[in-house]
DNA sequence: CTGGCGATTCTC
DNA sequence: AGAATCGCCAGA
């Protein structure tokens, strides 16, 4: 397998994006310990005009500074105090469009995921849900703004490919704030993988 | 400076 | 159903 290249990242299309991500593989290294998952679900934020954006209007501040760097980089924020939440920065500089990673299917380093989350490889909670990829990666703060095609964060094409028959569409979730575009059917997974947030 | 709240998860 | 828990942002 073979890094995503940084011109990957640099389409402008964060819908397609979002729904191309789904089956490559999210690698760590960590304490020099390697964990790795395969994208079973994103959410795609399409920027300045996005109400449910983070950088909704074009918002720059020391935390959305990250969105704002050209394609391939990590965003990674706190939420509640307590999750870190990934997301993949795509597009080109000052064009602040984002993939959410929201579940993953453990894929490398299975007991060292195992420890971080006290349960079972095959407990599909044991890293749906941001937050809980986030923790089973041992993705934090430390991870924000680094490039995805470096050595402690990076995204491999696994050759999957999928058809729209196979990935699903809903509103993103947790977003009831944003007015119109909290319908918007930009929440894609999987149909046939169990580490899914919900169906 | 201060107050309110969030792209959530776990436990009761 | 409710708590945990704190950085960020808006408003004063």
């Amino acid at each position: 397998m073979v890094k995503l290249k940084p011109e990957y990242y640099q389409n402008s299309d964060v819908i397609f994006l979002a729904q191309d991500l789904l089956g490559k593989i999210l690698f760590t290294k960590k304490n020099e310990e390697i964990t790795a998952g395969i994208i079973t679900e994103t959410e795609a934020y399409f920027g300045e005009a996005d109400k449910a954006s983070h950088a909704y209007g074009g918002l720059r501040t020391l935390r959305t500074e990250a969105m704002f760097q050209t394609g391939g980089y990590s965003y990674v924020y706190l939420c509640y105090g307590i999750h870190h939440l990934f997301n993949i920065v795509v597009s080109q500089e000052n064009d602040p469009k984002s993939v959410l990673v929201r579940a993953v299917e453990p894929y490398e380093g299975l007991s060292v995921i195992e420890s971080r989350r006290n349960r079972p490889a095959s407990d599909k909670t044991i890293s749906s849900g941001p937050g809980s990829v986030c923790k089973a990666l041992g993705i934090d703060m430390k991870f924000n703004k680094k490039p995805l095609n470096g050595e402690e964060i990076w995204i491999e094409d696994s050759g999957l490919q999928y058809s729209q028959d196979d990935i699903a569409s809903t509103p993103r979730i947790g977003v009831a704030y944003a007015g119109e575009h909290a319908l918007l059917p930009f929440r894609f997974y999987l149909k046939k993988n169990r580490y899914v947030s919900k169906k």
